[in-house]
DNA sequence: CAGATTAACCAAAGCGCTTTGATACACTGT
DNA sequence: ACAGTGTATCAAAGCGCTTTGGTTAATCTG
C-alpha cells in the first residue's frame, strides 16, 4: 500500500492525502479522518526511504561502535545506554542506525554515514581526550553529541557526561574519611577521557591530604573482571598491601572482591572498596542495602537526557551546542569500613 | 556530491557513472577507472536512501529490541551478539537498524519497519515458547531468523540456537558424577525458549538416574545478579540444602557465589556451581583456570553465524531456511567439586 | 562489401514521497 | 455586482538513484 493508492481509493490527490496525514492545516476536518480510518484500515506508512529523500532528512540517527582492536570489547553499558537513547527515538519517531566497526575504521564509517546521508545527527561514544571525531563531525557539518567530553578539545560542542573527577575525588574522600591510606585505584583505559578524569579525582584527593601516590597502587585497561581480579591479587600479594580499593565499574570490582576472597580476606571487614555502579539493569548493586559502595549514575538515564538534547539540536541547528554534567550519587554499602590497624 | 554532478564533471552520462561504479560489464575499463578514481577523490558515496528507492532494497537489517515491562532490563548478551552480527553487516555493506521497543509494542514496530520498508529482514530476539512474531513475519512476507527456537512452532523457519538442552543435561550429569544428589536449578525466565530447554535436559539428567526434581530447588526468573543471590540465599538457609546450582549465566553464578560465601561457605569446595557462559567479552570467565565450570558458547560467534545466514537467505529467498545448532563446551573450572559427606 | 554483431555510451522513466504553484469555489464587505 | 479573501483541493516537479530501451560507431562475418 502506497500514497499513489491509497489516494486512488480515497478519490483525492496524492497531495491533499498526504498533507491530511502530515497534519497540514489546509485539509478539511472531514477529509482528515477520512483519509487516517483508510490509511489505519489498510496499514500504511509511508516509504521511509522516500520520504526521506523528498525531505532530506533520514529520520534517524547513527551510533558507530567501536570495537576495540584485538580484544573485540564491547562495553558492557552499552545495552542499557541503547535502551535509554532508543525510547527516546521510538518516541520521537527516529530510527537509530547502529554501525558496528574496528577503531582504526571509525572515521570513514562517520564519513560514509553522512556521504550516503543515511542520518541526521549522530552520537559519539567513548571520547579519548584527544578526539579527532569532533573536528570530523565539525568538517562534515553533522550533528552530533559526545557521550562524555574530550579534555583538549577548545572549542565548544555538545556533550552529556558525568562529573567522573568529582565522583573519584569524593569516592576518594570517603576512603580517607574511614582512615584508609593505601588506595589503589584500578581503573578504566587512561587514553578515554573519563578514565583520566577520574584519576584526577583520586589523584586531587589524596594531594588535598598531602599523600604522595604511589604508581603500584594505580592500574588502568579495560574494565573487565579478570582485570579487576589478576591486578587485586597482584597488589594483595605485594609487600605493602593497599586497605582500600577505588574501582571503575561493577565488573571490575566483583573481580576485586573475588580477589579479596580468594586471599582469605573479608571485603568490608579487611579490605574496603568502592566503585563505580552505571546501575545497569542486569547488574543492580544489591537489592537492599548495596553490595557495593558507590558512585551511581545511571547510564540508561544518561541516554534518555542525551538523545533529547540531540534531538533538540538536530531541530534547531542554529542553537548553541547545549551541555549537561551529571552528578553521581556516592551510596554507602557494605563494602567499606574503617581501616583495620 | 551527488551523481548528476559526478557525471557532469566527468562528461558522462549518469547512467554510464552508475554502472562503472556497480561494476556492470558495458564500461570500458579505461572509463571504468577514470569514474573510480574521481568518485574516489570527492569521497562521493551513493544515497543510500534514493539507491534504496530505486532498487527497492533497503540495504539494512532491522532489530526490535523488547524492553521486559517494568524492568527496563536489557539482555547482558546484547552487546556482544550485535558485535557479531554487526561485524558481518559491514563487511557486506549492510546496515544495522534498531528499535528499541516496550514489550507490548514488538508486533507493531516490526510491522512498521516493513511498511516504511526500512529493511531486508530481520532478527528475532529470545524467543518464547508460543512465538507470535514467526506468524507474523510469514505474513508479512519478510526474511528473518530467529536466535534461538520456539518450540512450539510447527512450520519450518530460520534459526540459529545453541543445544540448551544437552548443555544442562550435561551439566547436570557432570555435578551427578561428583555425587551430588540435591542440585538446584537457577534458571532463565521460562517463558522464554532457551530457559524451557534448558530445564528439560537438567529435568532428563535427574530422571535418568531416577531422582525426582524438587520444586524447592527449581528458581526462574530474569538473569540478574540479585536473582542469583536471593534464590541461592534462600536455599542454602533451607531446613535441605543443595549441594549444587547450575546457574542460566555468569551474572547470576556470581551472585550465588556471593550467596555462598555470605553463608561462611566456599564455592567449588562446599558448595559446586556450573553456569552458562556466554564467552562475554567483558566478562571472561576468569584467565587460565576457569573460575567456574561452565556450558561455554561464544554468542558473538553466534551473532557472526546468524548474520550470514540471514544473508543468504535475503540473497536466495526461494532457498529453504537454514537452522544450525550449536553445541557448548563444557569446561572444568574450580566452582566444582565432589560432593561432601 | 552489405549485413549482422558487439562495445560503449545515453535519454528518460520510475521508485514513493513532499512541496510549490495553481485552480475552483464559496464567502465577505462595499 | 465586483474585487478581495479564504478554504479545499490538485497537477506536476523534484529528491538521487537504477534500469529499460535505445543509439551510434566500430568490428566482424560470409
Amino acid at each position: 500500500m502506497n500514497l499513489k493508492e491509497l489516494a486512488e481509493l480515497l478519490g483525492l490527490s496524492q497531495t491533499t492525502v498526504s498533507r491530511a496525514l502530515n497534519g497540514y492545516p489546509e485539509v478539511s476536518e472531514a477529509t482528515r479522518t477520512r483519509v487516517q480510518r483508510l490509511a489505519q484500515a489498510h496499514n500504511y506508512s509511508p516509504n521511509a526511504r522516500a520520504k526521506g529523500l523528498a525531505t532530506g532528512r533520514a529520520h534517524a540517527i547513527g551510533h558507530v561502535i567501536p570495537i576495540s582492536g584485538s580484544h573485540e570489547m564491547v562495553n558492557p553499558v552499552f545495552g542499557d545506554f541503547i535502551s535509554g537513547v532508543g525510547e527516546v527515538y521510538a518516541r520521537e519517531g527516529y530510527d537509530l542506525m547502529m554501525s558496528v566497526v574496528p577503531s582504526d575504521d571509525e572515521l570513514p564509517a562517520y564519513r560514509d554515514m553522512l556521504a550516503r546521508s543515511s542520518v541526521d545527527g549522530v552520537v559519539l561514544h567513548a571520547p579519548m581526550m584527544d578526539e579527532p571525531r569532533i573536528a570530523l563531525m565539525r568538517e562534515l557539518g553533522l550533528p552530533f553529541i559526545v557521550h562524555g567530553r574530550a579534555s583538549n578539545e577548545a572549542k565548544p560542542y555538545a556533550w552529556l557526561d558525568v562529573n567522573n573527577k568529582s565522583a573519584f575525588l569524593r569516592a576518594s574522600d570517603f576512603l580517607l574519611d574511614l582512615g584508609h591510606r593505601r588506595i589503589a585505584l584500578i581503573n578504566g583505559d587512561e587514553s578515554k577521557d573519563f578514565a583520566h578524569r577520574r584519576r584526577e579525582g583520586y589523584l586531587e584527593a589524596l594531594a588535598a591530604r598531602g599523600l604522595t601516590p604511589e604508581p603500584a597502587l594505580m592500574r588502568s585497561s579495560e574494565m573487565t573482571e579478570v582485570f579487576g581480579y589478576q591486578s587485586a591479587r597482584d597488589m594483595l600479594a605485594g609487600a605493602n598491601p593497599p586497605s582500600a580499593f577505588l574501582a571503575a565499574s561493577m565488573i571490575t570490582a566483583i573481580g576485586i572482591r573475588r580477589a579479596i576472597e580468594d586471599a582469605g580476606l573479608r571485603m568490608g571487614r579487611d579490605i574496603s572498596v568502592v566503585t563505580f555502579d552505571d546501575d545497569l539493569s542486569y547488574l543492580k548493586n544489591g537489592s537492599d542495602v548495596p553490595i557495593f559502595t558507590a558512585c551511581r549514575s545511571s547510564v540508561r538515564s544518561a541516554g534518555v537526557q542525551l538523545a533529547e538534547m540531540l534531538l533538540r539540536q538536530i531541530a534547531d541547528p542554529s542553537a548553541p551546542p547545549e551541555t549537561r554534567l551529571l552528578e553521581v550519587e556516592l551510596i554507602a554499602g557494605r563494602s567499606t569500613g574503617p581501616v583495620r590497624v
